[in-house]
DNA sequence: TGCTCATTTGGTTCCGGTACCATTTTCGTT
DNA sequence: AACGAAAATGGTACCGGAACCAAATGAGCA
């Protein structure tokens, strides 16, 4: 044995090390030890030990860009806006979470609420070939669409439940039925003047829904609403704040305000504070969420609980059970909310 | 032109189409398809511009799986733990933001803080052979850090600045420094019993850090720092509220609390609002992180003002730098930060 | 002992963009 | 007109698992 090149010594850079060289060292063919990574179960027990031991020896990490290539595989690709100031964060956690326990990767891409971008988003992630999608919100644009239809990968819209015509699967909990109760919630609780707050509208098919609920419960209540009863506001505490300002000044009397999101409605409390005003005293607050803060609350905050984390977890869940070859319906997956009844309203 | 099989019709599934699709349709090589993607200098005007036209037609999507089998990957691959109530939300997104101006896309691998985790995490990203890779904390596992260097890709890890023998290049903060500096800025205040609360330090070293720079600074103060004045509460509004509870049960002298998140130090206002303590009057409160709220905080809150959204954008810059083929050296970048003095300490 | 069927293993080809090198076309120069 | 260099384009092999099918080995049973 010339010490040559064929030194057969470990250690090689990951770059030169494959499925070839592994079987090689263990004498045996590249095709088992793909079995060994993949069907385990189709090798016979002494040669699986034999190849698993060799590749430990190597540090072989296999390529899961080839894997992919012959079409097995096992990376999921998501569309989601800013992880900043919301829910969203706690969705991709729970995505996450699901991916790696089914032995998934997440491909994480940035998207605007504009058809253009999206567009340029579902191009990026279909670039990759995965296994299967996760877009927040409806889809919007016609070819972004037709792309995702023809690219035969199941998809799984996180969004609100109705509306739209969906591309494939959905989960999400209606957003219209959360904004109405929240709102009957508070009439319930006898205010009458009841504002709306949320961050900007345009093109966001959730924050349509919720004003929609709004105006409907409304509706119902014998109040007609004034648009001067809602403003939009950046999503930040400040916004929140800047909200609540601006509704008391422009309405004396307004006894209530609901919140599209738990961030605003937090910096309104804090606005509250600023002010001595007592909260619900002079005012009561609303939010949407119930994220973590929420409870903790001084005073506690009352709002939606939809479980964003769940959400997350449901729709890779969905997306794993078609992969698993489990029925092919385009499924809807409504999950519910609970009115959370804290002392803010 | 028989419509036999060649009826030459457009809206192939996605599966099908390719470079030499393409290029047959516009009659051209498949390589000049291919350069029309990468390098569309290297093409003739007139050339590129049938070639694109017949892309967009088709809706083609070039496969990046197979550019990246070739070498020529654009993606980087991220481990980072929870995304849930920290600042590696804002991380991320950082990282994002800058992933997509440079034309890349992102990996995103969850991983936990054990060697055993990081090192299945980092197998789990190396499997998909990423352009470069970007690490929350230093790696720990000897066996993780020798895949890392063996594939040859750059590596930034986001961590304590110094301390253990960085793979490659670093981005971070010395937490020792900012915690010894909120410790003196509050002593600098008066205050002279001063606590100390964090999420679990073990195997952390951000965390590590920020406590033994408290130590530091309790040390020069001549004050003796006892155990009992450090609580370790999981990382939510709830544990801060707890933590608070404890440390000033435990010492009715206490002054002041460094919480090591503004999540915690949030909760633990809430908290005082709850007993109707004054902040700072009966207790003063100081975070860590500046997050939206604490500026919109009753009263707002003092902290270390350092930007984790920017420290996500710095790592990723690095590593396309470095991919872009400039200098080649292991940099350390340290980013400032900034003690903001608010009202609550 | 001979034969069938199940288990285990091997050989070959493919996925699709691109590195590398060869070839042709286009121009500027003398 | 002739020639060399630059620009544009083409041909082919390759990255590395895995699908597909063939072959070999072993077990079960008449």
């Amino acid at each position: 044995m010339t010490a040559e090149d064929e030194d057969s010594g470990r250690k090689k850079p990951l770059e030169r090390l494959g499925v070839r060289e592994i079987a090689k060292r263990v004498g045996v063919a590249p095709m088992t030890v793909s079995r060994v990574l993949s069907n385990p179960d189709m090798v016979a027990p002494a040669t699986r030990a034999k190849v698993l031991a060799a590749i430990e020896a190597a540090g072989f990490v296999p390529n899961r860009l080839a894997s992919s290539m012959r079409g097995s595989g096992r990376m999921i690709g998501t569309v989601v806006p800013s992880l900043i100031n919301s829910g969203i964060a706690d969705q991709v956690q729970g995505m996450s979470d699901e991916c790696q326990a089914g032995g998934y990767s997440m491909l994480l891409v940035q998207g605007e609420f504009t058809p253009e971008a999206e567009e340029h988003s579902i191009r990026t992630l279909l670039g990759w070939r995965p296994a299967g999608m996760i877009l927040q919100s409806f889809v919007q644009s016609e070819v972004a669409r037709q792309l995702l239809v023809s690219s035969g990968a199941p998809v799984v819209e996180i969004s609100e439940i109705k509306g739209r015509k969906p591309i494939d699967m959905v989960v999400g909990v209606s957003n219209f039925e959360t904004a109405y109760a929240m709102t009957m919630h508070l009439a319930a609780k006898g205010y009458e003047r009841i504002g709306f707050v949320s961050t900007p509208i345009h093109g966001n098919d959730r924050l349509q829904q919720r004003r929609t609920g709004y105006h409907a419960a409304l509706s119902e209540l014998g109040i007609k609403n004034h648009a001067s009863m809602e403003v939009e506001v950046p999503i930040t505490a400040a916004g929140g704040a800047q909200a609540l300002v601006l509704l008391t000044d422009r309405h004396k009397d307004i006894d209530a305000i609901f919140f599209s999101s738990d961030t605003l409605a937090i910096g309104a409390v804090q606005e509250c504070h600023r002010r001595g005003w007592a909260i619900p005293g002079r005012i009561a607050i609303a939010g949407y969420g119930d994220m973590d803060l929420a409870a903790q609350l001084f005073p506690p905050l009352t709002t939606v609980k939809v479980n964003r984390y769940e959400m997350g977890r449901r729709a890779v869940r969905q997306l794993l059970d078609r992969l698993a070859g489990n029925l092919k319906l385009a499924t809807i997956t409504s999950l519910g909310f609970e009115i959370v009844d804290r002392e803010s309203a």
